[in-house]
DNA sequence: CTGTTAGCGCGTTCAT
DNA sequence: ATGAACGCGCTAACAG
């Protein structure tokens, strides 16, 4: 089966193995007539090229690397589509790594990657209270390419696709002021992180443009970034604090958030608005449809994976991160007129 | 950096390629002393094996290719972290492949992943009206490894590890018909793959064993697997009928089915009670929390990947599908007592 | 235009 | 216990 080799295929093609591999890769210095002796003796034989052996004389797998923090959250599912989807393109294939928003699973993962020769990286950055860039040092030295995407590690912000996500934030805080909330919450995580940071900013910003002053304490630092992170956030927060408006950093801590409001009996959206980030397929078609910031993760895989295809190429890179402009998607989760 | 030898590792440590590389992999045959010369140097040159001539030599990439309809369904990405973690288990990488529940696609996916010498094969088969097993028929001829996962193809039942679905529709809705519901309507896919077939199978088995006959047009064949096709099934019937249940093949259609039916002012569970199939994360944080049936995929994982290594290692394999049993959750979708 | 041959880097005999 | 040499299958440089 998989043993036929380009040998064989010289003896029944009668001609040389050296030709053999030029006809298949299609050299213009081949005649065609010879090209056409030699794909039929492929057929024939049924060869498939070894993966391993041209591997070893290119230096390429023709394979990258992804990783992501996981798939419960279905926004990285749905970016693992995209980034898969381009891959196929260029005839490349893709291979995952979950990290679980953990350094030392990142730094393992990695190395694994790396012992398996891919071509290139695509890392989404872990977001943690305790991360560890020694393995990002090491692999920046290393001269692997890698792009980052969707954020980026302070002091690594070469090669960087992602969201402009402050102007994200931006957008859906200055909506709800416009209609006249005020006492709005931000539910985020550590504020050194970029992603956070950058949403704060965003979200800080636009109270600054109207001249208002920022509520206190209304940023609240949720310990994760899944449903139940959200939804253990507000089940302590509302026995305190009753905002009108409350953001959420990601479409799934802001169904958490809701479903954690429902269970206590406050409504949504007419006790309070909830909005989330990213717009993931889901928040359209939930029973009270999610208000968000889309991020334009299409246009970001596409291209994350050019930028990282010119890196394997040996073309230089971007200094500074490439932001795409988000926008915001008004669904019925903050469908309300203050009084 | 990468370029470093064995013959440069075999240079400092004053011994001959041929003596690294079995150091290198703990041959039992060197003496305790050379290896540590041989690490040392390893160490100090940083010198990493190359993967593809490892690849070539060895005849195993130490990777594996797993196809899956896609990641808009949260719950293969779930199955997808299941099986990357196993394989971190025994230090191979995932290789992902989308078939967009197309056959077409798949054929593509797969001569890809031979192409790039993967050692073995999961595939998640595709469910469409249209399904073309040419390519099955020549992956099963080809030798290689290869493991279907969640279900399986009429007529190519080896080596499979999937849910026995057909006990958990039977489950849920014998739950149903305990509690005294009579009008159920199911929400399928087309009743010739094996997925439908089995879940119908579990449907009427239920009904038959309390002598009750099974409702006309109780079971709708939607178009498709997501939000938007449970959405649709649901905004046509409802015109025509009023169930007193609603079953879904998995839980995004039962989110779908559930949001189609607020749309039209119709309650759940207080008009009509929904179950779906899965037990995805997010179907226990939703705003009308969702019964379910849980597929053990966790188990299932392990239990394939397990299943693939005997494979590639040579063992024989099994000759029918091994059904997990499934257990059924139960949450407020239908937690409503009828009169 | 095509044949010949030298690597690519590792694993593995076969002698010693 | 260790060194020398060959083979894995393919690409690319060189000769003709």
């Amino acid at each position: 089966m998989g043993n036929v080799t380009m040998k064989d295929v010289a003896a029944l093609a009668k001609v040389s193995v050296g030709t053999v591999s030029m006809s298949i890769n299609d050299s213009p210095m081949i005649a065609d007539d010879t090209k056409r002796k030699v794909l039929e003796a492929v057929k024939k034989l049924n060869y498939k090229p070894n993966p391993y052996a041209k591997s070893l004389s290119l230096s390429s797998s023709r394979s990258i690397g992804l990783l992501v923090p996981g798939f419960i959250n279905p926004f990285f599912g749905e970016l693992a589509q995209f980034i898969q989807h381009e891959l196929d393109l260029r005839k490349n294939s893709l291979m995952i790594g979950i990290t679980n928003d953990s350094s030392e699973k990142e730094k393992k993962v990695i190395d694994g990657f790396i012992d398996h020769g891919i071509d290139g990286l695509l890392i989404v950055p872990v977001n943690s209270d305790h991360i560890n860039l020694n393995h990002i040092y090491d692999l920046n030295k290393s001269k692997l390419p890698t792009v980052y995407i969707t954020s980026y590690y302070k002091g690594f912000q070469e090669n960087c696709i992602m969201t402009n996500l402050s102007k994200g934030s931006y957008l859906i805080t200055k909506h709800l002021l416009d209609k006249g909330f005020r006492s709005i919450v931000l539910v985020s995580g550590h504020s050194d992180l970029v992603p956070f940071k950058e949403r704060i900013e965003g979200f800080v910003k636009a109270f600054d443009e109207m001249n208002l002053k920022v509520p206190n304490n209304s940023v609240i630092e949720a310990s994760g970034m899944n449903f139940k992170d959200g939804y253990n956030a507000i089940q302590d927060f509302w026995k305190k604090n009753k905002p009108e408006a409350i953001l959420a950093v990601n479409d799934v801590m802001a169904m958490g958030i809701i479903s954690s409001l429902k269970a206590i009996g406050v409504r949504v959206p007419e006790d309070v608005v909830v909005a989330g980030y990213d717009d993931i397929s889901i928040s359209g078609i939930q029973e009270t449809p999610l208000s968000t910031v889309k991020q334009p993760i299409e246009n970001i895989s596409k291209e994350a994976v050019s930028l990282l295809f010119d890196l394997i190429e040996g073309k230089p890179g971007i200094q500074d991160p490439c932001y795409f402009d988000p926008s915001i998607i008004l669904r019925k989760s903050t469908n309300r007129k203050i009084v």
